[in-house]
DNA sequence: AGATTACATTTTGAATTCATAATTATGTCA
DNA sequence: TGACATAATTATGAATTCAAAATGTAATCT
């Protein structure tokens, strides 16, 4: 028996684990907005559990910093600041183009064809003007690289990063200049990925994201010059 | 008042951190053995807490794997496996990568004489033939790089993977050979450090890892093949 | 009114309790 | 003996409890 025969085995599953996953994407699609504090009890009567799990999830999720927890005052959903994107755009960055090397050297041709195929939809978005479904097609796109990576621990890695950055609903500000290059660099990188040339794909990724930064950066600064609340 | 006004602060701490960060090392130092079973009510009479936070801190630790819990049979030290090391070395390269880049942008002089001074000990070490000292020293060599980078994402990000292979204790199995080249590879790293050359020691430090990698691929199979037991 | 104190209420952190699941020990029978 | 069933014990997950801290409210004073 190899430790490879996970078949048939029942995955069981925690009370708390079950509420990371389900708090997460509230705190990520910004049902729970940032700077509120996390209300408890509230999720606590709205998922019928007892304080014990839900405080265990919050612990989690303030390892992941998308809650922070004060001492005695509760847990905090964490704000997008200048400095955090600043700083994790570019350990992104350098993981998006280390997905795209692996890539290049693991992907099959089936894999090329899917992300072909969402590449297309993207771009019948493009010209739609279709930017919510444009988005969508996009994450999917570089889940999908990711994914064709097949390495779990860079998976993983990028993915705690981007939920961090996702809350920054930054498409509205999307300029039709940097909608754009978006694209141009989309056709880059699907003409690399299908040509398995790892090495451009990396550079191409790499850039990618740097612009991508831009963009959120942008969006961030006139979100806090409207607001103009201090950060956490 | 600025949002970086965070003197004077007075930083209070939960149980639960305390114990996480008390129960790290005990893991990264093997105390506790990969593929043990966690004493959780050992640990609980030893840091005189109860089973609450005692709980809250491996569910902390799970999040990083460095445990695996397992519903209703508890928390399980986890072992450096093969498919992990050849999945988190590559990761680490490209952190390291960016390190390296973002450290000869970023570097003050006090910070590069500071390392230059642990590396000639370090060459000492190796002169002498003192593999502990060199290890430490080695090690602190790495985390003063991470820091000049002066990205504190990055330096968490490191550190959690870092966590994770540095309990791979082959040091006993380094090679003369492997020794004299990551000697060799040191005073490359040390001179383009201090040539600033982001690009280069990007690249050094990338090609570090991927050998040290092998070495640590080469014990772990070695243990493996003594012990005979499977993974987790 | 605005500041200050005293007191009540709520929230939080962590210990305790309790039901259930897993493990170990014991007994039975071929 | 050893395979199996059953009972006792222990460990685990999660709810509950309780003390301490924080917050909110009312009374008092200038």
């Amino acid at each position: 028996m190899t430790a490879a025969s996970d078949t048939n085995v029942i995955e069981r599953r925690s009370l708390h684990l079950e509420l990371v996953e389900r708090i997460r994407p509230l705190i990520v699609e910004s049902q729970l907005k940032a700077g509120d504090k996390v209300p408890e009890k509230e999720l606590c009567e709205r998922f019928r559990v007892s304080r014990t799990p839900m405080r265990e999830a919050l612990k989690v999720l303030a390892a992941e910093r998308l809650v922070r927890l004060e001492p005695n005052r509760g847990a905090w959903v964490t704000k997008v600041t200048v400095e955090e994107v600043e700083e994790v755009f570019p350990v992104l960055g350098a993981l998006e183009a280390l997905s795209g090397e692996l890539a290049c050297s693991n992907i099959s041709d089936t894999e090329i064809a899917y992300i072909r195929q969402l590449h297309d939809q993207m771009m019948q978005n493009y010209r739609d003007r279709n930017l919510a479904e444009y988005f969508r097609i996009n994450q999917e796109i570089h889940r999908a690289i990711l994914l064709a990576a097949k390495n779990q621990s860079l998976t993983n890695t990028c993915q705690a990063l981007s939920a961090r950055m996702q809350r920054a609903r930054y498409a509205a500000n999307l300029s039709e200049e940097r909608w754009a290059n978006a694209v141009d660099e989309h056709e880059q990188i699907i003409r690399s990925l299908e040509a398995r040339d790892g090495k451009q794909l990396g550079m191409i990724l790499r850039q990618h994201m740097k612009n991508k930064q831009e963009s959120v950066l942008k969006w961030l600064r006139q979100t806090n010059a409207e607001q103009n609340n201090s950060a956490i």
